[in-house]
DNA sequence: CTAAATACCTGATGGC
DNA sequence: TGCCATCAGGTATTTA
């Protein structure tokens, strides 16, 4: 269930025992993902990582032999541990780093995947459609406006879409819109230029202070140590369905946007 | 081309 | 305690 400040805390987490390191074996024990892991993983030895990226919400590690892309869909989570025998229920992936170091992929709904590729990442089919980072100064509201002009879709809708720009989440978005007094429901076509200014300004503040918090833990996202992120107790409305503004005191609203459940309040948003 | 619906899967929760 | 329906942090793919 990680969007992208919980990649990136993840990232964080296990660079330090994956980057520069050799990954010795990988064993798969499920490999229905949402794709099939690749035969070619299983049969790897020695591979060393000499890269270590995110992109959006995938994580490329870059070997001599070609790159390996993981992404956690809803429900996955990489964690270190130095046991190689202490495995739970849904533990699919297991990278054998050498000298007691193991990385291992767990994911109950099995949403997420992790491929094989030995052309460069970016040029993958998943990566090479991507907009662009949402913290880079490659995206800004300018981008936003004239990508947006002439939809009709839900401006909630367009900013998780990843072609568009990466990494905005049903959380995210839910808050970066309250802090843009942005209605999640209005096209996105009729969202004006300087509303989507506030609005990439937003996404970003939001985005790197969660990441400062270690992502938003809801029910079950834990780092690569097993530790939860606090961002949860910054949220405005995601969640609150119910309750009082945090800025007016008025009640915040939950409704279906794109089969996606949204939070806003009617009074701050318009 | 756009927009909306569907698909993948397990587990937690709440009503009866 | 059990059973059923609903919901969950994602996103590629199919359908209209």
């Amino acid at each position: 269930m990680p969007e992208l400040p919980e990649v990136e805390t993840t990232l964080r987490g296990i660079s330090p025992y994956l980057l520069n390191k050799h990954i010795k074996s990988v064993r798969v024990r499920q490999r229905q993902l949402r794709w099939p892991v690749p035969a070619a993983l299983s049969k790897t030895r020695d591979l060393k990582v000499t890269a270590l990226q995110r992109r959006g919400k995938y994580i490329v590690a870059q070997t001599p032999a070609g790159s390996i892309i993981i992404h956690l869909g809803m429900s996955g989570s990489l964690r270190i541990q130095d046991k190689p025998f202490e495995l739970r229920k849904h533990d699919h992936v297991i990278f054998d780093l050498g000298e007691n170091v193991f990385l291992v992929y767990h994911d109950p709904r099995r949403f997420g995947s992790i491929l094989w590729t030995t052309e460069p990442a970016a040029l993958h089919p998943l990566l090479s459609k991507l907009g662009p980072e949402p913290l880079s100064d490659d995206f800004n509201g300018a981008l936003l406006f004239k990508q947006s002009r002439k939809k009709k879709v839900a401006v909630k809708h367009f900013i998780m879409n990843s072609h568009i720009v990466v990494g905005v989440g049903n959380i995210y978005a839910s808050e970066s819109l309250f802090h843009s007094g942005i209605r999640p429901g209005k096209a996105a076509g009729r969202v004006t230029a300087t509303a989507y200014d506030q609005l990439a300004d937003n996404i970003k503040t939001v985005l790197s202070e969660s990441i400062k918090s270690g992502g938003t833990t809801l029910q079950d996202f834990v780092n690569a140590k097993g530790e939860p992120g606090y961002f949860q107790q910054t949220l405005n409305v995601y969640g609150r369905e119910g309750k009082a503004c945090r800025q007016c005191g008025n009640t915040i609203k939950q409704r279906t946007i794109g089969q996606r459940s949204t939070f806003y309040c009617a009074t701050c948003q318009s």
